[in-house]
DNA sequence: CTGATTGCAAATCATTTGCAGTCAA
DNA sequence: TTGACTGCAAATGATTTGCAATCAG
C-alpha cells in the first residue's frame, strides 16, 4: 500500500489529506517491524515538524486504524504500538509475533498456520474468523545461550 | 488448582495467606470464562467485604500473576482482564479466545493447534516458545444471522 | 469560504504508590 | 511481636477532549 492508495482511502472516507496524516503514515511505513508507540512516532515526527502535537498522533493513528491501513499491537508493557497492516497476505490476516521474555525483542512471523484452527472454530461454533492475532512468548536463541551460560555458572557455584 | 494448592504456593513464596487474597482467587475461579476486570472483581468482592480497596485487587492479581495462578488477557477495550491459568493442559499453554466483533462476546477455545507453528519458529529462528496467546476476531453465529438479515433488508431497500 | 483538522492545555481514567494502621505467623 | 499486608487518598502516565486558530478542498 503506497501513499497514493491511502490518499484515495482518505478521500473516499470524506477525510482530508493533510501533511500530518501523511507524515505519520510514512513514519510507520519506514520503520517496519519496529512496532512504534505513539510517543515514538511523535518524537520522529518532531524532527521535521517540531510544532506537531501528540494529540495529532493519537488522532491520526485512530484514522489509519479505521481505514485498516495500520494495526494495533501490544506486548504487555503498557504501550499500544502500531504497524502497517499486512493487507498483502490475500487473507487480510495479520502476521504473528514472537516476543522474547528474556530481552523483550519482538520477531515478526509471516506464517499462516492457523487455517485448521479457524476451520475447527467455524465447524464447532459457527464462528467466522476474519482476523487473528498470535503472540508466541519464549526465549530467543541469544537469550537461550545466555541462560545456558548462567546455568553452567550456577552449577559450578553449587559444586564448590 | 484448588485453594489449598494456592495457599501452598503463597507460603512457598514467603507470602501470607490473607482473606483478601483467597477472596479474589475465589471470585476469579467462580466466574470462569467471564474474563473479569479489576473493577469487576472489586465490585464482586465488595458484596461480602465492603471495606476492601481497589488497590488490594490490583496488588492481589499481581501476586496471583507472579505465581502463575491466573493469566492476563486484553481484548482491546482498554481493560486488563484476568482468568484462571489453564495449567491443566500439560503443555502449560494458555487457551485461545474468539472475540466477536459484532457483539463483543468472547468464546474460550481449548484446542492446541499451534504445535507446527512453534516447531517452525524453533527451527528457523532458534526461538523456544514457552507460551502463546491467540485471539481470533470474527463474527459469532448469532451476529452472522443478524448481518444476513440486515443485508437482505438493504437489498430490498435498494431495489425499491 | 467553511467545515475539518490541528496544537495546546486541561481532563480522563485505569493502574500504581506512599503511608499509617492492621493482621498473619 | 513484627514485618507483611491493607485501605485510603494522592500520584502517575497513557490517551482523550474542548476550544480557538489554521488549513484543505
Amino acid at each position: 500500500m503506497n501513499d497514493e492508495t491511502v490518499k484515495g482511502l482518505l478521500r473516499k472516507a470524506g477525510l482530508k489529506v493533510t501533511n500530518q496524516r501523511m507524515m505519520v503514515l510514512d513514519i510507520i511505513a519506514s520503520h517496519p517491524a519496529e512496532h512504534l508507540t505513539a510517543e515514538e512516532i511523535y518524537d520522529l515526527a518532531k524532527v521535521n515538524s517540531p510544532e506537531i502535537g501528540l494529540a495529532t498522533i493519537y488522532r491520526t493513528v485512530q484514522v489509519l486504524l479505521d481505514l485498516h491501513v495500520i494495526d494495533k499491537v501490544t506486548f504487555d508493557d503498557g504501550f499500544t504500538r502500531y504497524e502497517l497492516n499486512g493487507e498483502e497476505s490475500a487473507s487480510g490476516h495479520r502476521h504473528h509475533h514472537a516476543i522474547c521474555t528474556g530481552c523483550g525483542k519482538v520477531y515478526s512471523l509471516e506464517s499462516d498456520l492457523l487455517d485448521s484452527l479457524e476451520e475447527e472454530v467455524m465447524e464447532k461454533l459457527g464462528f467466522l474468523v476474519t482476523n487473528h492475532e498470535v503472540k508466541l512468548y519464549g526465549l530467543c536463541s541469544e537469550c537461550r545461550k545466555k541462560n545456558e551460560k548462567k546455568e553452567v555458572m550456577n552449577r559450578e557455584e553449587r559444586e564448590k
